[in-house]
DNA sequence: TCTGGGGTCCTCCGCCAA
DNA sequence: TCTGTTGGCGGAGGACCC
């Protein structure tokens, strides 16, 4: 490209219907036709992943507490996540996508971009190929998946949002902004709930308001994010379709079934999601450089405390800040509902400069690697460390 | 009434060194 | 040597997305 901005219909985003609860009315025919609500057992914390549109009906929406949605629908069934289910076929559906371009961007787990700029003599005009999407993904998996198409990414995942579930929906350039025009300003990418109080503030409710507002004025009042609402509105954003992104941080956290005020239980899970996330670096052969410790209150009021390390991925390095961390912000003056941990600033390779305490760090590496052929051949429990250690109590 | 988990990006503030 | 400015960086928090 030359700066040129290219008009013609080139960018599809493929989305699955209500995905998880669509797997498993595949797997559990029985389920077919029932309000399936996913996530969130009824029983304890949570909200709801995803519900099929028969639970849709009684008004559970993604993101709605657990018991919340039970009072609505007390005949639903709740299933819990199972995450390696719905990636399994997740792959399966990009298998099919990725038959149409080699320019796919999977945005989650149930949606993906598509360039298919290079590949429309092969395969046909846009709203061909949108079609032979969704058969194939009908016919060979079963599940329904709605498809948009436009001449970016703002307007291609619009698109296949408006005529959900099972759409096909195309939004040309001379008729984006028309069609866009009565549509609330939370469809513009990065409007949330703050952003829309804000916006109705200045007297702005509709993706026209925005449309209608001159050159500047809303990026005087709100910065960037005003400029970059405004050209949204106007149908303008020059995302490429990026089909390898790099990861920048890999986190893990619970939340307790009931709020904990107890510090060796806290300690432990944090040993815990250390080996686990050090584990995953140094399978992808990663280091990380921030260690971010998030605390969540019983009153939701929610801390984050990080420090910066010298690379690296030893179970022994990251526990020890994490651990120091916990020490140092917490108290046990008030119970926590949450516990994380997160590593930032991903790199592939360590700076060999740091010298001192990255020479630690390798020493421990080298146990940390022999931990994780062992636990390849015997199986992850078979060995662990001393602090990951259930003690009496526990389970 | 009750608010998951895994992420990204942005802004603000304080510190420090040039 | 002291002071003011500026920019980079680390840390914290918030908004948003799926």
């Amino acid at each position: 490209m030359t700066g040129e901005v290219n008009h013609s219909l080139h960018i599809i985003h493929c989305d699955l219907d209500a995905f998880y609860a669509a797997v498993e009315q595949n797997d559990n025919p029985s389920l077919k036709g029932k309000p399936v609500i996913v996530g969130g057992s009824a029983a304890s914390r949570g909200v709801v992943s995803t519900c099929s549109y028969e639970a849709r009906k009684f008004g559970v929406r993604s993101a709605m507490p657990a018991a919340q949605a039970r009072r609505l629908c007390p005949q639903g069934v709740f299933l819990p996540v199972r995450m390696e289910r719905y990636l399994e076929v997740s792959h399966q559906v990009f298998a099919i996508l990725s038959d149409y371009t080699p320019l796919m961007e999977p945005i989650s787990v149930d949606e993906a971009f598509l360039d298919i700029s290079g590949t429309q003599n092969l395969f046909g005009s846009p709203e061909a190929i949108g079609r032979e999407i969704k058969r194939r993904v009908r016919s060979e998996l079963g599940l329904t998946i709605s498809v948009g198409i436009s001449y970016n990414k703002f307007l291609a995942k619009l698109a296949s949002d408006l005529n959900k579930p099972d759409g096909l929906c195309i939004i040309p350039y001379d008729r984006a902004l028309e069609i866009i025009r009565p549509l609330p300003v939370t469809r513009l990418w990065g409007v949330g709930e703050k952003a829309r109080q804000a916006l109705e503030r200045l007297g702005i409710k509709t993706v026209g308001d925005v449309q209608d507002l001159p050159t500047g004025w809303l990026a005087e009042r709100m910065g960037a994010s005003g400029q970059h609402y405004w050209e949204l509105a106007r149908g303008i954003d020059t995302r490429q379709v990026e089909t390898h992104e790099e990861r920048k941080s890999l986190g893990r956290e619970v939340t307790f079934p009931e709020d904990i005020d107890d510090m060796q239980i806290l300690q432990k899970n944090l040993a815990a999601f250390s080996a686990e996330l050090c584990r995953k670096l140094r399978r992808d052969k990663l280091y990380c450089s921030t260690v971010t410790l998030k605390l969540r209150y019983s009153s939701f009021k929610t801390i984050n405390r990080s420090r910066t390390i010298a690379p690296s991925h030893a179970d022994v390095v990251i526990g020890q800040v994490a651990d120091e961390l916990l020490q140092k912000s917490y108290r046990g003056d008030s119970p926590l509902r949450l516990i994380g941990l997160s590593l930032g600033k991903l790199s592939s390779a360590p700076d060999w400069e740091q010298g001192g305490l990255f020479e630690e760090s390798a020493q421990y590496e080298k146990v940390d690697m022999l931990m994780d052929q062992i636990r390849r051949r015997f199986g992850s429990r078979v060995i662990q460390r001393g602090n990951q250690l259930p003690s009496r109590g526990d389970d």
